[in-house]
RNA sequence: GCGCCUGUAGCUCAGGGGAUAGAGCGCCGGCCUCCGGAGCCGGGUGCACAGGUUCGAUUCCUGUCAGGCGCACCA
């Protein structure tokens, strides 16, 4: 675990706040306190390696030009470590750090050597951390809403695990409830359809053709025996054997989407071990429950919410949100200390009133984060296709899957921000699959493990770090990657902080592309010995952050394309 | 009407209190006797509008306009 760039940040500023104390007592700078400032990689490379805009926060309570405060701080840093080369004083007033040119290249051996954990770092010191995601109706087939929430829920996990949290994946199996008696509903009318009776799909129940299809399976397992049984008793059967097939499809589905949960947690288990009640009664105890028309009201306005909500019906059934209140509660008394929801945007009224549960519960609201992604549209042959249960018609994510290929469809919901509204044109995914952006990252991964290969073929051994001086890389291009490389911890702590995978897109593409430019530019094997042995463990260190990024997104890293 | 999200290049989208705002696609030119051309190099008058906070706003705040999604004793 190391991130020379953040040591060298931290360096830095505490070199600046000395020298503000040493200024501070020849009387040079008087403040009362140091300011939240900055130090940071400028855009433009020509303003150093490091700036700050300490001397512009300074300015106004010391009362004085932030360039002459720039000067007084500068005249008084404490001796330079040798590895700063120059400091300027720039434009409104940042002070600019120039560090020797390798600085960069201390990061390789760092990276050969830490490999397939290069890039952990400790944000999370370990705090426990359950993500939920997906969590889809078990009635039916997984849609793009679905895939979307599926490739982002995995990544911001594997990025929080990766940045030092304890994360457990978890898919809530909402088994329970209203929709599930429309869906034996809808079994029913098909099971009694396909035996030849009178019988209607109900107008708001399930018509897709899958529905059908367990219908058969049902039939061809049990016969009509369950024509004379009594309708409860035949739903429940329905529902029984079509839930478990479903759910066993989902996983899959999912499997082969390259998601793994670690707990599949059952609503109907709440009600059955009691849980509900017990939530619903600890609330009623505090209070934060009354009695109107007959039903059961939480007091959510008493939490900011606009309106209360109906936790048990007039009919003595409890609602989807008294569920809720019971599963959140459950996962605070599993020792999460951050609970994370990713969910479609058309739940997010849900945010507000889930997180006032969560408080009259006793927990802290700021404990329970919900990433709010926005619906997918999707379009095909031009055309918006609306994706619909009620008419059946919606591309699955398994045709994603088949249509699309695996890493191209994680890739593309992945590179957008949870909060764009994304436009998913089918027909564009497939036919320039070979332009796809996913393609750019891992080729250049394939490409290097294509020159390690071929120096293997002629008997070249991988070298030493610590038998290799970077001083011999020199070029720009050269120097532009390493550069890149060192970024790689702290991109991970940001996407980590953000809860925002796409920064990790963002930034092996830009990985990639250097690594394209370097390629075309220089050749790593040469016939200079030493050169060839530094940019062997340039590509080298390249190849293992290019990997371990990929994961990051639930993508592979292939070797040869 | 109220709430959440979004308005950045022709299109799809990154970015984000700082010094000259980026990528992909598309379009136009170049680059393979040489480690993989799924590549590289070059070509750009763009932050919806109006106020405010700030030394500094495309970024933060308020309002306006436009689009998406919610506002059930559904989930």
């Amino acid at each position: 675990m190391s991130d020379i760039v953040e040591e060298i940040r931290v360096g830095l500023a505490h070199s600046l706040v000395g020298a503000l104390k040493a200024a501070g007592e020849k009387d040079l700078i008087k403040v009362d306190h140091v300011p939240d400032f900055t130090v940071e990689a400028p855009r433009e490379k020509e303003h150093g390696d490091f700036a700050t805009n300490l001397a512009m926060l300074l300015a106004k309570p010391a009362r004085l030009a932030p360039r002459k405060v720039a000067e007084i701080l500068v005249r008084n840093l404490a001796r330079n470590p040798a590895w700063v080369e120059k400091i300027e004083i720039a434009g409104p007033g940042f002070i600019n750090f120039y560090l020797q040119r390798d600085w960069v290249c201390q990061a390789i051996p760092r990276i050969i050597k830490e490999s397939e954990n290069y890039g952990r770092v400790k944000l999370g010191k370990g705090e426990k951390v359950q993500v939920e995601f997906v969590s889809a109706n078990p009635t039916g087939l997984l849609h793009m809403g679905n895939a979307r929430g599926a490739a982002l829920g995995d990544s911001i996990a594997a990025i929080l695990d990766f940045a030092g949290y304890a994360v457990t994946r978890e898919f809530y199996i909402n088994d329970a409830g209203k929709q599930i008696e429309n869906f034996g509903l809808s079994l029913e009318a098909r099971y009694l359809q396909l035996l030849g009776k009178e019988a209607q799909v109900p107008e708001d129940g399930y018509h897709g053709g899958d529905i059908l299809e367990s219908a058969r399976g049902f039939l061809a397992l049990e016969g009509d025996r369950y024509l004379a049984s009594g309708p409860l008793e035949r739903r429940c059967a329905l529902v029984k054997y079509a839930l478990a097939e479903k759910i066993s499809a989902i996983k899959k589905v999912l499997e082969d989407f390259g998601v793994h949960y670690d707990v599949w947690f059952s609503e109907q288990s709440l009600h059955d071990g009691g849980e509900v009640q017990a939530a619903l009664d600890y609330l009623k105890e505090k209070g934060w429950i009354y009695e109107d028309e007959q039903a059961l009201w939480f007091k959510a306005t008493s939490f900011g919410v606009e309106k209360d909500e109906v936790v048990v019906r007039a009919n003595g059934i409890p609602t989807y949100f008294a569920a809720d209140i019971a599963y959140h509660r459950n996962k605070f008394q599993r020792g999460f200390e951050r609970v994370i929801n990713v969910w479609g945007a058309d739940h997010h009224g849900h945010v507000a009133r889930m997180k006032g549960a969560v408080a009259a519960l006793g927990y802290d609201p700021a404990a329970l984060e919900v990433v709010i992604m926005q619906l997918v549209r999707l379009y095909k042959g031009g055309e918006i296709v609306r994706m619909s249960k009620r008419t059946g018609q919606f591309v699955t994510l398994e045709e994603l899957v088949d249509e699309v290929g695996r890493d191209a469809a994680r890739y593309f919901f992945v590179m957008r921000s949870p909060d764009s509204h994304l436009d998913f044109d089918l027909d564009l995914a497939k036919s320039e699959s070979n332009d796809n952006p996913v393609y750019y990252i891992q080729y250049a991964h394939a490409r290097i493990c294509s020159i390690l290969r071929q120096y293997g073929e002629q008997g070249g051994v991988m070298p030493q770090p610590s038998s290799v001086d970077f001083i011999i890389l020199q070029e720009e291009y050269e120097l532009a990657l390493a550069r890149k490389l060192a970024d790689f911890p702290g991109e991970v702590a940001s996407a980590a902080a953000n809860l925002a995978p796409q920064r990790i897109a963002r930034y092996l593409h830009e990985l990639a592309g250097l690594l394209h430019s370097f390629y075309n530019s220089h050749r790593v094997i040469t016939s200079n010995r030493e050169l060839t042995m530094a940019r062997l463990l340039l590509v080298e260190a390249t190849r293992i952050t290019l990997k371990n990024g990929l994961g990051l997104l639930g993508l592979t890293a292939p070797e040869r394309m």
